[in-house]
DNA sequence: ATGATACTTCGATGATAGACGAATAATATG
DNA sequence: CATATTATTCGTCTATCATCGAAGTATCAT
């Protein structure tokens, strides 16, 4: 019989300033070699290869060998949870550099938690599919309305093809630089996965940042109303 | 401008076991003394001291002075929430001891998660709730049914007299036990706080496990139609 | 084959922090 | 006031673990 689960255990793998990094890098849903991890992480490949060898052990991180390299991936939405749910509670840490703060910026404008769309612009488009009616608040959750189900489906967003599962349909994720909610589950990771394939936003390696393209502006501009421009301005002030 | 929080320092608040056992003792809801806290951790009270003034010092908990006694809490359903998806991550830890084995399977039958019922207690209330139709699931959350209004009512829990606000109504929180979901949020808080004072279930000091009274057994089963011996033997063959 | 690249293993080092004993402070009880 | 209880502060000891250099393995490129 199982006892009560050590948390502990957990905890301490995600404690190390390192290990903490290499997650909070692969929180942008991206597959990574350890070579990149470790550079993000600011450590030697030797180790980098220790501390990933104690996530995968822990189950916070999959692993997959090709050839002589290995790439890296967070092992279940549910770890990603883990994280999310420690950002909210964690205090930011101030701003040193010149180059962090522009990486801060990034972040802050637009980001990929996980496998959807978080930071102003994450936030700007859940603002306006609310405001358009496209979702209901609903608890924690979204309900996504007929007219919903229309508006995605014309940037072709079809609802009827997302797979039910165990995973929540339209999570309302705290988004923790806006401090407002984003969309997230299985329809966050449509949405986004959308916005890929369209060419709208586009995703340096080993960055969580995301960037909204040309197309994207215009994409964004005309469908949900959104200035791109005016947020990133909005930022800039700051 | 904030930079991206940083977990590692959280986490390594929840990495030590002394103090990851001692939230988990909190996560019961309950309002501790240092000298009980210790005491659940297995450390002196200078440890435990230098423990707590960290976990004050990090947002992870709160405390009260009353003359010469030190209380302490949860400091937020967001760090509770932080704990609940650990230990959806964490392995569980094999049993060693007898005693150990009985704390166990006083855990399993039934416990408070922060401040509402978890536990084979708190998955069957939540299972007859949905098959009686008081509750209907809505992607991470519960939608209250009139007829499931109007049965809450009949045991003293009244729907108008909860108060709205961020907190969400009736999250589905999902039972590291059971591996099922049971009801949190604000309609699982008021549930067992009718409990307690209906005398139905009752809780021991520094220990998350909750005990079923005769009142409560008859109530469960007059009104919710569950067996609660049924439940526990249920568990003492396992 | 030969060298280059990606990653891992091993061993040594150094820093961190958790533990407790002893002593102190603050409050309650009689 | 004296004494017991509760909690904290300080100093010391010890164990753990992150880090890196050096060396080794596996794969790719030419």
């Amino acid at each position: 019989m199982d006892a009560a689960p050590n948390i502990s255990e957990v905890a301490a793998l995600i404690a190390d300033p390192s290990r903490g990094t290499m997650l909070t890098t692969l929180l942008g849903g991206q597959t990574l070699l350890a070579s990149e991890l470790a550079r993000t992480a600011g450590v030697t490949p030797q180790t980098a290869s220790a501390h990933l060898a104690k996530m995968v052990d822990g189950g916070l991180i999959l692993s997959e060998s090709h050839g002589r390299n290995r790439y890296f991936r967070l092992a279940s939405p549910e770890v990603a949870h883990v994280l999310e749910a420690l950002s909210i509670v964690a205090k930011p840490t101030k701003v040193r550099s010149l180059r962090q703060s522009k990486q801060t910026r990034a972040l802050h404008f637009a980001r990929t938690c996980y496998d959807h769309l978080a930071g102003e612009v994450g936030v700007a488009l859940t603002s306006k599919m609310l405001e358009f009616e496209w979702l209901m608040s609903e608890g924690k959750n979204f309900a996504i309305t007929d007219r919903g189900a229309d508006g995605l489906l014309a940037i072709g967003v079809d609802m009827r093809r997302i797979p039910t599962g165990r995973r929540a349909l339209a999570r309302q994720c705290l988004d923790w630089s806006e401090r407002r909610y984003h969309v997230a589950g299985l329809l966050g990771a449509a949405i986004t996965n959308r916005f890929f394939e369209l060419g709208w936003i586009g995703q340096k390696a080993s960055t969580r940042a995301i960037e909204v393209t040309k197309a994207g502006a215009q994409g964004l501009s005309k469908n949900f109303d959104i200035r791109v421009d005016a947020l990133k301005s909005q930022s800039e002030t700051m």
